[in-house]
DNA sequence: CCCTGATCATCA
DNA sequence: TGATGATCAGGG
């Protein structure tokens, strides 16, 4: 296995360095990354994230937009079962709760994220250790038609809410493929938000995810599993 | 605190 | 047992 730390100059590049990444373990790329691994992902829940981007020489770290940006191309690790099934929702963005007028889904920060992702399974099951989970082959997806309407429709719903002062009445309930939670670093966090009066109200920060019922027929064409809807 | 990377752990 | 609500780490 080869690393940079360079970010790869172009889609092609991107992809076959992906694809010889299927099938390591999570020690093995740690290793070569010279970084250690955890025992368990309790007080590191974002480490395989991490390390699969410094793997494909992502710039690291908290800036905002997709990981390849000159490629228009946003990284995700999704950890999956035996069957190819993911095991968790997906993170994609946080929700904006305030200075929403005149955004549109067209011009949204959810939209532009998901509009083209490299998804790189990752064994996920607790009962394996972390050290030997392995990295299953990639997929670089873009939203068909019927995705697209799917995640448009619930991003509307949910805007109309929060732009309402209803985002406190916002459960992960709401929406069929694409959902609101907390996004925090505890239940102290407070960012600002628009009350039922319309006044300004500090609540917890929400992000957006992608339910289980969307990232598993993505999947599931991807490893050709009869899980097709 | 904000955003990135996400998974944990409780309870219906 | 699976999903919801809560939480962990780290850079800026």
């Amino acid at each position: 296995m080869q690393f940079s730390s360079l970010p790869p100059d172009d889609e092609q590049s991107l992809l076959s360095k992906t694809n010889n990444l299927a099938g390591y373990t999570m020690a093995e790329l740690a290793y070569q990354a010279g970084i250690s691994v955890p025992h368990d992902l309790r007080f590191a829940k974002g480490w395989v994230g991490q390390l699969l981007e410094y793997c494909l020489g992502a710039n690291a770290g908290s800036k905002a937009e997709q990981d390849f940006a000159h490629l228009g191309i946003e990284l995700k690790t999704i950890p999956i079962n035996r069957y190819g099934e993911p095991l968790e929702t997906t993170f994609v963005c946080v929700a904006a709760l305030t200075g929403n007028s005149g955004v549109t889904w067209l011009s949204s920060h959810l939209r532009h994220k998901l509009s083209r992702v490299l998804w790189i399974p990752i064994e996920g099951e607790r009962q394996i250790p972390l050290v030997k989970r392995r990295v299953a082959s990639p997929l670089l997806w873009s939203p068909n038609p019927i995705e697209e309407q799917l995640l448009k429709t619930d991003w509307e719903e949910l805007m109309d809410m929060i732009v309402l002062g209803q985002v406190e009445n916002i459960t992960a309930r709401h929406g069929q493929v694409l959902q609101i939670r907390p996004k925090a670093a505890n239940n102290n966090a407070l960012t600002e938000g628009i009350g039922k009066h319309g006044q300004p109200i500090m609540t917890l920060p929400r992000g957006f995810y992608l339910k289980k019922n969307f990232t598993a027929p993505i999947l599931a064409r991807h490893f050709d599993l009869p899980d097709h809807k």
